[in-house]
DNA sequence: TTCGGTTCTTGACCCAAGTCAAGGCGCGAC
DNA sequence: GTCGCGCCTTGACTTGGGTCAAGAACCGAA
């Protein structure tokens, strides 16, 4: 982790590029980043661990971070990945407490850190910003509660296709896919591991529903896909 | 459901009596009032279905609601109880689109029902109102991390382990707790089924920690539970 | 008290997915 | 080149927990 020695109106260009800060008035903005610091953390460094206790917000302004839990024996299960713009580790600004999970820089990291009291100070005076907050973990409570019902109630193919069909959308609904992350990785997202993850696709790919080399996927089979993602194995 | 004939000032005091809302000046709660219904639904009736468009905010006045997700085979998976005085279905009002899950009463409920746009009305102009439903929403995050958790790195017992604990911890400390549901529904909590909790019970009763009869559970060895909770099997 | 319905328990069986172990593949460094 | 090292795949085995089916225990109503 480096403290990034940037100037404060540096620090305030990098807040309003957040969806949350964006709408707010330059000076507001201005107000914020004269308690802000900028922090960059290299891939791999954690930012915090479950169970720490801190009441900054941080916000995510380049790179991406995983925020994830790991079980008794070592696996992990990875929560969510928070990319640029995002808050992360806010439960605790506003609930207390201690962070839910912890969090991992899976590229390099810049983010900026606001001390809770500034950051209240000026969300109470701007409403809007907790609409934001509000909006943003509307979606991540909804993240999550797909995320149980994918755990719960579907196998390993049900998520993996959902995965790969969510990934097409993104990249505009090609035929054509790119994973972002190694097989291991995307395993942890999807609640099991390495190996249950290649057989997996083994089977779709004999099955005829994609075709894998590396980590390029070519979907062939859409609706066949959309069929399993939904219950059907 | 039947929509209560209630007065205005009576909706009032079913608003006030929320933590949300309670810290309002009794003419702000009055104006919400004014745009507000009452309405009963009786123990087992749906309030809403996973899917359903809709962007009122739903307030719990009396009774409980349980919010869950049905898999392909009509297995259940409950995503959280929400008792008196919390929100319920608040996910589009900050997000628009669905609800993410289903709503039905346990037990007898009163809920009073807000438009959306009388509630944003009233939260600009109070933030503490938006500040109460970020520590709700950041409580409910936290519980959903936990059951991701429990679902994808711990087993049954462990997950029973943890939740007998928090019954008794909940009443107070007292070693001797009583289950609030069937043991059904306390599966679908758990997410897993009847019988697979019924072999667990009688496994930790077998090995003498806990002592079981009907929905009275009696616990014997609460240091292994704790260690039971947090992943020795 | 008997009856009919839920609720709960138990046994036999099966399967998805995790563990362990052994390679294969690709790729950059030297 | 070829060595080393992640990353990935595959096989054999184990196991937690779900399904199905049969009753037992419980309880309110008549």
């Amino acid at each position: 982790m480096k403290t990034l020695p940037c100037e404060e109106d540096e620090r305030s260009r990098m807040l309003s590029v957040s969806p949350i800060f964006g709408p707010l008035a330059p000076e507001e903005c201005g107000h914020l980043a004269r308690f802000a610091m900028a922090r960059a953390y290299a891939q791999g460094e954690v930012l915090f661990r479950e169970g720490d206790v801190a009441d900054d917000l941080i916000i995510v302004v380049a790179g991406r971070v995983k925020l994830s839990r790991f079980g008794a024996d070592g696996r992990e299960q990875v929560i969510h990945v928070v990319g640029a713009g995002q808050p992360c580790g806010e439960v605790p600004v506003f609930e207390g407490g201690a962070f839910p999970a912890t969090a991992e820089a899976i590229e390099d990291v810049v983010v900026v850190v606001l001390p809770r009291n500034a950051f209240l100070e000026i969300a109470r005076a701007n409403p809007q910003v907790l609409l934001s907050m509000l909006a943003i973990l509307s979606r991540r409570l909804r993240g999550l509660v797909d995320l149980v019902d994918d755990l719960s109630l579907k196998e390993v193919s049900s998520r993996l296709a959902r995965h790969l069909l969510r990934l097409s959308a993104d990249a505009g609904g090609s035929g054509e896919i790119q994973l972002d992350c190694t097989k291991a990785a995307l395993a942890s997202r999807l609640g099991t591991i390495a190996e249950t993850l290649s057989r997996t696709f083994a089977r779709l790919q004999r099955e005829g529903l994609v075709e894998v080399r590396g980590r390029r996927v070519v979907i062939l089979d859409a609706a066949a896909l959309k069929g399993l993602s939904s219950g059907r194995s």
